[in-house]
DNA sequence: GTGAAAGCGCTAACAG
DNA sequence: CTGTTAGCGCTTTCAC
């Protein structure tokens, strides 16, 4: 039913292989016969069918791209760097969210190459041995972010999460804080590892306590922030009370925050509350939440340049990027 | 280089054809052969070229998804809900931000049609003549959200947002309001407009003055709410100031009440503000967000339902589905 | 410059 | 039940 390129060389009076040549200017075709062809495309509204395309050609010009979670605001800020770069060269985007799950990513990951996708970006998460196979088993580019392998080979786009918590930490610590509670992410994620370390890591270093009762483990949601606030207050007596937390994310810390308010703790006259990305909603807030702030966007649009070099065969200049990160002070967090 | 089924034949000792029969079950083969053919697949890890396979088959089992703003938080959860149903039958999400630029999207819609993708939905933004050319050429079901059209043919999802903003007015009436400012959205989109009648349709209705003063127009995006919050306060004098303003998202009216608070002004105290949408942030928002909670999930499940339904030929029990809405009151708004 | 023909990897008649 | 074969719509040698 549809016109295919056989409809336009009927029309045009030509051969299927010329109607090609003008189409992909592959090859000269006199201005009479180029014109003829064009004139028919145009009067049969004729659109290459690109599946046939890229069946002969191996290329479909798709990224696969593999998020754990869109509603989590960090991604979908991600995800627009990534298809704007995609799109300036011809790329489209084939989303997967993964929630979290392995087997789900693994399972995405098989459609991914059964649909021949020229790239893949993989957003966080961890890389276990079955991604490993998998790494061995096709040829795939592939990009992660926020999470670097060990393996040399595979490209990666990320801050330094560890050096990031660690900075942050010290800065509540430069402030005067020395009792920090964290609500971490999940452990077997590498930016929830990889923050915590870093908080733990600043705290060792300047000989500060760790309270274990101080320390909450959420999934990086809002509500997640909320119940670990919740049960730090419910079960830490008033004047054990941390004077500063160190959520690793804003999501949670805005949880975190509603619940001190909500009972009568103020923000940050009593307690300072640090969070973790810059999302949207972080400096219109009440308190505006002091952060660390990620280049989201970039994130995204430099894991796109990367993947779409990776494809074309281009050298990478560098296989792992480290973008920089900023400590925005706002008024979620004081001297003390 | 990458495995075909010639090579699982010739493994198995079989035809293609067999091959092909017991990777689709679709017709009787011997068990002892099917086990062979089994066994290849697995010693080889092959894996179907589905560009092969849908061009023959004339099915994808993609779905081509356009929304206008991807880091609005509104259409990542409505993603997020088509997704899982999608994958649910089967389907995978081809994305495309359209940025709200009707040349754009027009442009990807062509894109969609040479992907051969199974069916479309369109979130939201304009249906302008253009589009009706497009919906005549092609036959590729679409289901519209946000925005049904005049045509009966084309399927949507929405809620009714002239009566939810009409709703929405008259909740503040009620609360004793009569200066009652708005920040629209575009109003070439249908939300923005649609918010914005039922807005001046409540004031109508209960002989409300509408002051143009209090009337600015933003994008939806938190900046332009802070942007037409200043504007009001900057122009309006003092003791003229509205009661309450009814913003057309809940992103503006987050944007709106930093500014009134930056400004000394108190919400609800001094000014009620309601939003719309629900987002995530809404209920942890301090003063949590009074506002329009619309199933959002649901909009993009059900269209994704509805999609999948026309795709399989399938009759739809309704071309229209209208969602319910509800005012969540929080504390936002107060009585005066 | 242009056309004929082979073939990308798969499915689906059509025979047997 | 199983194999042979003809395409799906396109690109690309290879001749002319």
């Amino acid at each position: 039913m549809p016109v295919t390129i056989k409809d336009v060389a009927r029309e045009a009076g030509v051969s299927v292989s010329t109607v090609s040549r003008v189409l992909n200017n592959s090859k000269p075709v006199s201005s009479e016969i180029r014109a003829r062809v064009l004139a028919a495309v145009n009067k049969l509204n004729f659109q290459p069918n690109s599946l046939a395309r890229s069946l002969v050609l191996k290329k479909t010009r798709l990224i696969g791209v593999l998020v754990p979670d869109i509603a989590n605001p960090f991604f979908p800020v991600a995800i627009a760097g990534i298809e704007e770069i995609a799109n300036m060269y011809g790329y489209n985007i084939l989303l997967f969210n993964t929630f979290g799950q392995i087997e789900k990513e693994l399972q995405y990951l098989n459609i991914l190459k059964e649909k021949q996708v020229d790239g893949i970006i993989k957003m966080s998460t961890q890389v276990t041995e079955k991604h490993e196979e998998y790494f061995e088993s096709t040829s795939i580019p592939m990009v992660v972010t926020s999470n670097c392998t060990e393996r040399e080979d595979v490209p990666c786009v990320v801050i330094d999460d560890v050096r990031a918590a660690y900075d942050a930490t010290s800065y509540l610590i430069s402030l005067g804080h020395k009792r920090i509670g964290m609500i971490s992410g999940p452990l077997d994620d590498s930016a929830g590892r990889d923050r915590f370390l870093g908080y733990q890591q600043a705290m060792l270093e300047h000989k500060l306590n760790i309270d274990f009762n101080l320390l909450k483990q959420g999934n990086f949601k809002v509500d997640s922030g909320k119940k670990a606030m919740e049960e730090i207050l419910r079960t830490v007596a008033r004047e054990e009370l941390p004077t500063a937390i160190f959520a690793a994310n804003d999501e949670m810390a805005i949880g975190a925050i509603g619940v001190l308010l909500d009972n009568g703790l103020r923000v940050p006259e009593d307690i300072s509350v640090m969070g973790f990305d810059d999302i949207f909603i972080a400096p219109v807030f009440r308190p505006a939440l002091t952060t660390v702030k990620q280049p989201i966007y970039d994130i995204g649009a430099v894991a796109a340049r990367k993947l779409v070099k990776l494809i074309e065969g281009e050298k990478l200049s560098e296989t792992k990027t480290v973008l920089p990160y900023h400590i925005i002070e706002r008024n979620s967090c004081r001297r003390i």
